[in-house]
DNA sequence: ACAAGGAGTTACCAAAAGGTGACGAGTCCC
DNA sequence: GGGACTCGTCACCTTTTGGTAACTCCTTGT
């Protein structure tokens, strides 16, 4: 699906702008996660059950590249840690996250009972 | 990416739920423009260059499944005409669209200028 | 010297999404 | 009968995405 690219003068659909930037199957995990506090590489695995060091460190590139979250790379004791937060561009997009997690969790009910 | 099926109980995130219906490269589109008045399929696929009658197809047709819109048929002269629009469930939907669209309009400055 | 621990990277593979082109079904008109 | 029109399907192919397993890099502790 839809990846971040600047292509596509098709149709000017606003939304999509927001959608591209957060598909990917952790992504809005991942930015869900860091609305509670920053996390650390190794957390965000723990956290997210079933995904791998690869690909969570693609989505974690492609959420940089994009400029909603950074990574702060930092030793302690001889062990790199690397913790990622929100930017200041990445909390504007806050909003409209909750505005879907208010949905999901309405509609949570119709989805699941299938 | 993603697409909508009732697995997953790794992590609980709302949003996950919402992201999963809107996924796909013309769904955003198409709820965008329904927005304005319901369509056609010839109507939708004329508005929506690039997209082929196939895909348009499985795109409405995921969107009817997941309860989103629905297709109404009717003849007219010889030719079925399918006029789609939100169900009820689907309209409950446009305030989170719009929050994405309204973040996609504030940061579409940003998105192009790379 | 070497294991340990966090954060990746690399090569390889499987599944999903998207795209193309041809074709069918129904009805109306010439 | 033979188009024309709209919606939609079928077989096939390419691209994108996600997943697995092995390996690197760096430093501190034994």
């Amino acid at each position: 699906m839809t990846s971040p690219r600047p292509d596509e003068k098709l149709l000017h659909c606003p939304a999509l702008v927001a959608t591209r930037v957060i598909a990917g199957k952790w992504k809005t995990r991942v930015l869900w996660l860091l609305r509670e506090r920053p996390h650390h590489f190794g957390e965000l695995k723990g956290r997210l059950p079933g995904v791998s060091a690869k690909v969570l460190a693609e989505q974690l590139q492609q959420l940089e590249r994009d400029g909603l979250i950074q990574g702060q790379a930092e030793l302690r004791g001889g062990v790199s840690f690397v913790l990622y937060d929100y930017t200041r561009y990445g909390r504007t997009l806050i909003p409209a996250l909750d505005a879907l997690g208010t949905w999901g969790l309405e509609h949570a009910a119709w989805e699941t009972g299938r």
